[in-house]
DNA sequence: CGAGTTTGACCCGCGC
DNA sequence: GCGCGGGTCAAACTCG
């Protein structure tokens, strides 16, 4: 068996560049910018309003959970046209998001359309939404996670199945429903230049499996978080055209505060209760141990943030799968208009990020 | 011994 | 319908 390296070894370096990326900002109205945490400096488009932030800022030292009522303003994706092709020059790992992007923004789409009629704001939200922010709230009729299948599965399993259990335990059967589409939870993407996998984010991981990637000489990991009750989870995979560039994947909202980081509790009511039922912003990134180095991002939401207008109010956007350092500071997206304008890889990589990913190669 | 990792097998959705 | 690839499970294993 392989032995990993040791954790602190690879912390060393750990989230060096940071970038994130908004997994459709075409629709969301979000694009793209590099934070340069050396200079405090913005590039790319929208980067003048980020460049007041601090790193420290960004990760939400000064959190305050958002109001149901801010909740309450996030817009579903709703795309009022079909995304525009990606750029052919646009390198496969962001095709590969790009991809990911508007498959799950056309089966968000669709859920809306077939679970509501006429959708108001309220209740626009996603409902994988609410099957992450309301994990208190078992009659949710919008949750449909395993736990709920499993009991689902338990009253319907009665007779016939005895027969088939036998098979099953040597099947790992794990039965779902015909007709009920697995929802994919929200997701929150973010690209990081780093020679660390796992990047060190303050909460506890397991790593449950490990798969081959396709075009890509580099596994991707695939890690739950090891606290009860909290469901969420997050995909590691290093980029095959830049194998300094990290792609961390996650899904969920976590339901608790930091386990590890000493001021995990900043800003985060430790009542998990409330964060529940008012789907609070609780994608708390902790403070992380290297925050001295420079460090570039990209920030990336799914379902993609329907944000209409370039002048979305910073301070009424808040976005339950956005993490709260970046809401926190009500960092406003860049302009919609500079990214309407190019395909959304475009969006999701600022060009100049994508140039240096050129030039490294 | 508990927690975390590895790894092969399995399930499922999607494209052809 | 079939094959492929992504995602997950769980037994075996390692480590502290």
């Amino acid at each position: 068996m392989e032995k990993k390296k040791p954790e602190g070894e690879q912390r060393e370096n750990s989230m060096a560049n940071l970038r994130f990326s908004d997994e459709n900002p075409a629709a969301s109205g979000y694009g793209g910018g590099i934070f340069d945490m050396a200079t405090g400096a913005c590039e790319g488009s929208g980067g003048d309003k980020w460049g007041t932030l601090g790193f420290m800022d960004l990760l939400g030292i000064h959190q305050d959970f958002a109001a149901p009522s801010l909740f309450d303003s996030f817009q579903p994706p709703i795309l009022s046209s079909p995304p525009p092709p990606p750029p052919p020059s646009s390198s496969e790992l962001h095709q590969e998001i790009l991809h990911e992007i508007q498959l799950e923004s056309k089966q968000l789409i669709q859920q809306q359309q077939q679970l509501q009629g006429l959708p108001s704001p309220a209740s626009t939200v996603p409902e994988s939404s609410e099957v992450l922010n309301n994990p208190a709230t078992p009659n949710s009729s919008s949750i449909s996670s395993s736990s709920n299948e499993a009991a689902n599965d338990e009253q319907t399993k009665t007779g016939d199945d005895e027969e088939q259990d036998q098979e099953k335990t040597k099947k790992q059967l794990k039965p779902k429903k015909k007709n009920q589409k697995r929802q994919r939870e929200p997701r929150f993407a973010f690209m990081t230049k780093s020679e660390v996998d796992h990047l060190d984010d303050g909460y506890r991981w397991r790593k449950y499996g490990q798969k081959a990637v396709k075009n890509s000489p580099y596994p991707r990991s695939y890690y739950r978080c090891t606290t009860a009750g909290c469901g969420v989870k997050k995909r590691v995979e290093r980029s095959s055209d830049d194998p300094t560039v990290v792609v961390t994947t996650y899904e969920g909202q976590h339901t608790h505060p930091c386990p590890i980081t000493p001021r995990g509790s900043i800003g985060i009511s430790p009542d998990s209760s409330t964060l529940g039922a008012a789907s609070a912003a609780s994608f708390i990134i902790p403070q992380p141990q290297y925050l001295h180095q420079q460090q570039h991002y990209i920030y990336t939401s799914s379902p993609p943030l329907n944000i209409t207008t370039a002048t979305t109010t910073s301070s009424s956007f808040i976005n339950p799968l956005f993490p709260a350092f970046l809401q926190e500071r009500r960092v406003a997206p860049p302009s919609a208009s500079s990214l309407r304008d190019h395909g959304l890889l475009q969006d999701i990589v600022p060009s100049q990020m994508r140039n240096e990913a050129k030039e490294e190669q």
